[in-house]
RNA sequence: CGCGGGGUGGAGCAGUUCGGUAGCUCGCUGGGCUCAUAACCCAGAGGUCACAGGUUCAAAUCCUGUCCCCGCAACCA
């Protein structure tokens, strides 16, 4: 099949904002993300996953006049290291895009005017509590009066009342078909209870959207009048389009992906996706995305990694010390994706050692150890199956089923938990069966126990190379899967060719050891 | 009475949408196996599912109230 035949598949993360270094929060959601994206592939379908920067706005400005160094030099060197964050933890991308990119200026505009021509910018006054020293407004209830002046409570800086000129979208005039759109379509956005938390903000009442500031200049210039900069979130969503060829509507990328399939974004930012995006692009007479996933927040929790004070961890500190795919595997099958997680050393050294390599490198090495020493490194020949051969082979081969219901929803734990259920009835099967026994009782038993075993590795094995593609291609390359075709979900289809050669097997997943004591 | 999420065996969690034997992983106890990365398998101990009422033949699951923990509360990525 070419690519023009697949169906096409657009799913983007957030970007991010290069204000400091990618954590392992910005990591899990392009790791779940590409998890998604190469699912979708291995399925037969054409992707287009993107990620990349949020480069302008306030904060920015401020931390490069801090670090003394012009702005795009702190948006090049920032942008730089998240780009190197999602080499490290080897994502598909099909485009990392940067706000400051050209093109993403054309599509920016394009976007307002846009909304400009469908009446909904208008000029008017911003006003509030302002804060020279913070550079930013408060509300009432975030400031309190000390002797006769007003504060910021937050800061304790002083605030005055200020009112600046700003362009303002019609938020308000949305509000009934937002919520018409979420009557519509109740997976718009998941999971339920973020997604509600959404809903009952916008039937509180929307008020209008402030999208442009005077009061710096790092952004890109409005349309007309040149004094304005959009407000940042105008500008960053907007990245959606540009990846995919807007404003140039009639592109054959833009007519093949857009709408959007996914959006996998953050619980912080859930109501810049399900309430603005919509309505801006409902005022822009585009399309809307189908989906928007919000994932939880992952917290330290445990463990005095108290080096510094920061509970912060580099994402290529982690890879160093567990693995790329170990890290991978954690991240997706601890946590169900959209709650809250935790992490610690010991939850991942767990999962590492004992689904990893216990359950699953160990049943590899033990079941092809016996075929190198038995069947002459070959894939034997059944010889009619059992009870509970067809049982365990039925299981196998409906885990693609289960793996598309839950990747569909982007319930990646769950994908992950059924398909380690089948690892562990196989474990079982396998001590039952005692094809170790048979071996001098029984050959041709033997060789069915073992062709049944292999087969099961086969299907867990391509259907793990979305979370872990290294690992899983190396469990394949020792079953004697050629890479391309025979890896792919279509290729479940068919079990495993007797005869096929088989390498000399070595452990792909490695225990952890904790390191000496110093 | 701001909004939302959560409180399940020692630890971490699933299950609550569509009420019906309380499940998983780790840990613990006893046994088995020896193919395998001292891995794997079997059996067992351990929970009044935060608390109090209510509905029901039946509630972790529905309703009411209470307590505790955690986010968010508007232009902040």
């Amino acid at each position: 099949m070419t690519p023009s035949e697949k169906t096409p598949f657009y799913i983007t993360t957030a970007i991010s904002y290069p204000n400091g270094v990618p954590h392992i929060g910005h990591a899990y959601e392009v790791i779940a993300t590409d998890a998604m994206a190469r699912f979708k592939r291995l399925d037969g379908y054409d992707v287009f996953f993107m990620t990349g920067t949020d480069e302008h706005g306030l904060k920015m400005q401020q931390t490069a006049e801090k670090e003394g160094i012009p702005v795009k030099e702190l948006a090049d060197r920032n942008s730089a290291a998240f780009r190197q964050m999602s080499d490290d933890l080897g994502i598909s991308l099909s485009r990392f895009i940067r706000t400051t990119d050209a093109d993403h200026y054309e599509a920016a505009k394009a976007l307002w005017q846009r909304m400009e021509a469908n009446g909904d910018i208008y000029l008017s006054k911003y006003a509030g509590w302002y804060s020279i020293r913070d550079e930013r407004y408060f509300v009432e209830d975030e400031t309190e009066v000390r002797d006769g002046q007003r504060y910021a409570s937050e800061t304790g800086t002083e605030v005055t009342w200020t009112e600046e000129e700003s362009y303002f979208f019609k938020l308000s005039a949305y509000q009934d078909r937002l919520l018409a759109l979420y009557a519509d379509q109740p997976d718009f956005g998941a999971p339920h209870s973020r997604f509600n938390e959404v809903i009952s903000f916008v039937k509180g009442g929307l008020e209008d959207l402030s999208i442009s500031r005077t009061s710096f200049n790092w952004g890109v210039p409005v349309p007309g009048n040149p004094d304005h900069v959009m407000y940042v979130w105008v500008d960053a969503l907007t990245n959606y389009l540009t990846g995919v060829g807007f404003p140039d509507v009639e592109s054959e990328s833009f007519r093949k992906y857009w709408p959007a399939d996914v959006h996998v974004i953050g619980k912080d930012i859930s109501r810049f996706h399900a309430v603005y995006w919509p309505a801006f692009l409902m005022s822009a007479g585009l399309e809307l995305p189908k989906r928007v996933m919000i994932h939880g927040h992952l917290h330290n929790q445990g463990i005095k990694m108290s080096k510094s004070l920061g509970n912060v961890v580099a994402p290529a500190d982690w890879v160093a010390q567990y693995g790329l795919d170990q890290v991978r595997f954690f991240l997706l099958r601890e946590v169900p994706f959209g709650a809250d997680g935790n992490y610690s050393h010991d939850a991942i050294v767990g999962r590492m050692n004992a689904d990893l390599a216990n359950n699953f490198g160990n049943l590899a090495q033990r079941s092809l150890s016996m075929v190198a020493k038995n069947c002459e490194g070959r894939v034997p020949v059944p010889a009619g199956f059992s009870a509970e051969d067809a049982a365990l082979l039925g299981q196998a081969k409906g885990l693609l089923e289960t793996a598309r219901a839950a990747f569909g929803k982007q319930e990646f734990s769950r994908a992950l938990e059924a398909i380690w259920n089948v690892l562990g009835d196989t474990n079982a099967y396998f001590a039952e069966q005692a094809p170790w026994v048979l071996r001098k009782t029984d050959v041709e038993r033997m060789n069915t126990v073992l062709y049944v075993t292999l087969e099961v590795l086969r299907n867990v094995a391509i259907l793990a190379q979305p979370v872990m593609p290294t690992a899983a291609g190396a469990i394949l390359d020792s079953l004697g899967q050629a890479e391309g075709e025979a890896r792919s979900f279509a290729a479940l289809a068919e079990p495993i060719a007797s005869g096929t050669d088989l390498p000399a097997p070595a452990p792909v997943f490695p225990k952890y050891e904790e390191p000496a004591e110093a």
